[in-house]
DNA sequence: GTAGACTATTTTAGACTTGAAATAATTGAG
DNA sequence: CTCAATTATTTCAAGTCTAAAATAGTCTAC
């Protein structure tokens, strides 16, 4: 995609293990799934992370913000932005902060309700954003190219299955 | 599990929307998949951390470093710990040093290698991580109790496959 | 044996994230 | 209207995590 400039040192172990490595293979399928799950959410949330970093110079938080904007052309609030990104309030603040800061986002009052702000991305963010995104899109095409659409699909469907479940549950518990 | 002792105050919206919300349904698989794969690891990594603190005052990396040592009968080095945990040797360091001091984990020299340091739990570290893995496998358990074991199993075996082309992927990028 | 490459860990600065408390605006019951 | 409950956001302290540089021990090819 673009000979990586500087090599980065290594600064992580040689990953021939992670968290799955010593559990009995007669242990629990529910904790499997779990651990894979977080193995494999690590392992393509850290290369995205190292991507943005070698070839934008950003990070995956200022990233993920950017997106929501994007896909929000009449802007998000605060409360909006935290909700989609799944991360506290007080997270957004100070991520928010620093994306206005460097010009990205704008923050106006809301129109109707004065304790909301509205956050939209600035023409300067709507253009390093469209920048971003073919790489982004095409990293993420390159990690899942061994599964099938079938295979894909599948998992989608799995993993809606799984977010009913754990979202259900996170009301009672 | 435990009446919650003391009412948490709701910090994070109302989980309507995800990252997910916005992407138009004609989007890439690829990408559909990935937003998914993070908001079921986010969703679930949230109800444990919450649960752990509620339930056992700790929290998350803690009770993962744990869970490690405990596979580890022999124990684990620094490097092996941050491979498998998945984040950075200075991380582990950290992590590490909180738990020495707090006595749930031992420091030892290497017997063989004197850059190298092992790790064990101490016993009152077994007795702390024995009293709570029951409890976090039921969380896990009861997140996922609506797919089915042939779910869980495609699921798994779905999983597997993403796990290793992100790895192949991992060393080309 | 010794220089140079490699490996294991720590340190540092800075970014991110959380949970809880504080501030401020809105809503609704009377 | 008005006060209490609710909602939106910020602030704060502490913990987590990263990337890069520094420190220290090991190994290998002369």
């Amino acid at each position: 995609m673009s000979e990586a400039r500087t090599k980065p040192v290594a600064l992580r172990a040689a990953p021939r293990a992670d968290r799955e490595s010593a559990v009995a293979s007669d242990d629990k399928l529910e904790l499997k799934v779990w651990l894979r799950l977080l193995t494999c959410a690590n392992l393509i949330e850290g290369q995205v992370r190292n991507l943005l970093r070698e070839n934008f110079a950003t990070t995956l938080p200022r990233f993920d913000l950017l997106a929501q904007l994007d896909r929000a052309p009449d802007g998000l609030t605060m409360g909006e932005l935290s909700s989609r990104l799944m991360v506290t309030n007080g997270n957004v603040t100070a991520l928010a902060d620093a994306l206005v800061r460097e010009g990205l986002v704008l923050r106006e009052a809301h129109p109707s309700d004065r304790r909301s702000l509205c956050l939209r991305l600035s023409a300067e963010g709507k253009r390093v954003f469209d920048a971003m995104t073919p790489a982004h899109e095409e990293w993420i095409d390159q990690m899942m190219g061994e599964l099938s659409r079938d295979e894909l699909a599948r998992l989608l469907d799995l993993l809606g299955k799984l977010k009913r479940a754990a979202r259900r549950n996170e009301r009672v518990s």
